[in-house]
DNA sequence: TTGAAAGCGCTAACAT
DNA sequence: ATGTTAGCGCTTTCAA
């Protein structure tokens, strides 16, 4: 609809430059077959009239798309608004544009998404948020994916490993370990795991980590209540009652995330259950609240804004043969929602 | 760089359908001129083939462009991250996609950013965020968006009236009355004010309506302390800061966002000062962590979500003769942090 | 090193 | 109601 904006195109420029329009479009490209003269009186003339490609001309002639496809799961998930927040950080630097769109945790909604930014031609797909743990669900997204690489565009996944792609891993494991690790040294022994989702990996691995700290104390996660909720604040909630309900004497709940450790503090105070002298209680992610919290909320901080550059750099880099990939480290964030266990 | 994707052309499906090019376009469309048969027979094919038209084509050919540009102080922000959420979702409803940019709250980078997404060819803009005191500032922005309506573009603000397109505008004034009223009424006359840059008109608004309630209760914004910060967290803090050295009989705190606020309770807390039973402090947003914060935050509920939706839906409608204007309303949520006032 | 010309896939006049 | 065709502005062979 819009018309021609500045209606400025690039046979103006070369008109104004003296050269074809070939020659324009290889110095402003920054093609090689041209001579350094020629090319900067182009790039000259360019600047002084304030072209800007028309980038569907461009896309549709065969040039690449200047835009990159975000998925994440929620922009108004502080987790993913911290990683959105990075890849649009250095995209803007680096002149591209980011376009971002939901996933709702749904893979097939997901596929969909996936599917509609090809059929934009975005050149570079990020995919935030958990994979499956069931491999068959990721197959198809894996597929489509594939075929778009092998088409030229380029993918980065933060979260996830299953899908065939440069990726940004967060140190769900190592984290879980310091949690699980934390809680055991200030003399807890029934702690309670509030979940999100058993079909997400992000959880898989989180539970892995606190399983292998529990071993090292020689205790056992099969002998810890664990409920799986909704990767979600309010899941948080429904999980706390629950486990109230079921496992009164439990002195400490680890959230898998701080969403749902929002939750978790929130039923707490209702109930006025004293946090932490009576109940401790850890997240996970560190999200930008989380030291404002009542009280403030011990977690693993994972670096979200990094990771979302991070995933963009990757993608900004020619394919590789295999698959990147790039941990991002983790740290125990001690606040006031742990203290010493009460008996 | 990605080649053809899917590959699949209109002509593709038009040749199945048994049409012309022309013919299948205009069935996609949903343009007049075909027989209802036939278009029902093209949309078939079309979707069992899976065809997505190529974007970049369409609109160079003159269709509209399907993507929505918006623009954004910053997506890790609670208050503009949950703008984005709405516009994206209504944007997923209507098959659009959405390309996010900050402007930093800097009106020469927001000003690029407009002409970037004008450079992009997006069809519809939507600026959110507080727009300048000083009408100066826009007057660039506003020029150019005003030609980039001329040509067909659709914009729609939010949290800003100068700038000569629909608007979503916020009940700042209403808001700050609200919150002016709820303090007088718990018996507060010594009342600080945190407030943001001074240019802002979100602030000027808010402002105004403290300011209002003050004089209905016989009193003057003029005797009260106002420190101007920046309208982040951090700013909230420094303001806490001063006016805790400058005005130590101060028993009540009015941020001028959740944000601010988030900072004022962060040293209250660390300077053990009681809130609310010694300091009373109001928020304004009612950012969705507004009810976890230590303690709740009583604020003004902003409609976060839904402002986004309505941008997008006036940026839907055929431009009107005159800019629209959709406020909001607002509503006073009352948490823990506000109380009786201490003498 | 440079230019001319053929598309990229679609929409929108213009014919029929 | 349907088909034909001329571009949209750019990249990219292919010639010169």
């Amino acid at each position: 609809m819009p018309k021609p904006g500045p209606g400025l195109r690039l046979i103006d420029v070369a008109q104004r430059a003296g050269v074809s329009l070939a020659t324009a479009s290889r110095a402003l490209a920054g093609r090689e077959g041209v001579s350094e003269e020629v090319a900067n009186r182009v790039r000259q003339v360019s600047a002084e009239l304030g072209y800007v490609a028309n980038p569907y001309a461009r896309t549709l002639a065969g040039g690449s798309s200047s835009t990159v496809g975000l998925i994440v799961h929620q922009v108004d998930d502080p987790y993913f608004s911290e990683i959105a927040g990075g890849v649009i950080q250095l995209a803007g630097e680096q002149g591209l544009l980011v376009q971002i769109c939901h996933s709702g945790r749904d893979p097939e909604h997901e596929l969909r998404q996936i599917r509609n930014l090809i059929a934009q031609r975005v050149g570079i797909i990020i995919v935030a948020g958990s994979g499956y743990g069931d491999p068959r669900v990721e197959a198809e997204a894996r597929t489509v994916l594939a075929g778009y690489q092998r088409g030229g565009g380029r993918v980065a996944v933060i979260g996830r490993h299953a899908l065939g792609a440069d990726a940004v891993l967060p140190d769900n494991e190592a984290g879980g370990r310091a949690l699980g690790t934390h809680l055991l040294e200030l003399g807890h022994r029934r702690i309670a795991l509030v979940a999100g989702t058993p079909e997400l990996n992000t959880v898989i691995d989180r539970m892995a980590g606190v399983a292998a700290a529990l071993r090292s104390a020689g205790l056992s996660l099969d002998d810890m209540p664990i409920v799986h909720t909704d990767f979600v604040r309010e899941g948080g909630r429904t999980a706390t009652e629950r486990i109230l309900r079921d496992h009164p004497d439990t002195t400490a709940i680890i959230a898998l995330n701080d969403a749902m450790a929002m939750g978790v503090l929130a039923v707490l105070r209702e109930r006025e259950i004293p946090v932490p002298d009576r109940m401790s209680v850890v997240g996970f992610d560190d999200v930008s609240v989380a030291g404002d919290l009542s009280p403030s909320l011990t977690t693993i901080r994972l670096p979200m804004t990094d990771m979302g550059r991070m995933a963009l750099e990757l993608a900004l880099k020619p394919q590789s043969t295999r698959p990147r990939r790039r941990s991002t480290g983790q740290q125990l964030i001690v606040r006031n929602s742990t203290g010493p266990a009460p008996f």
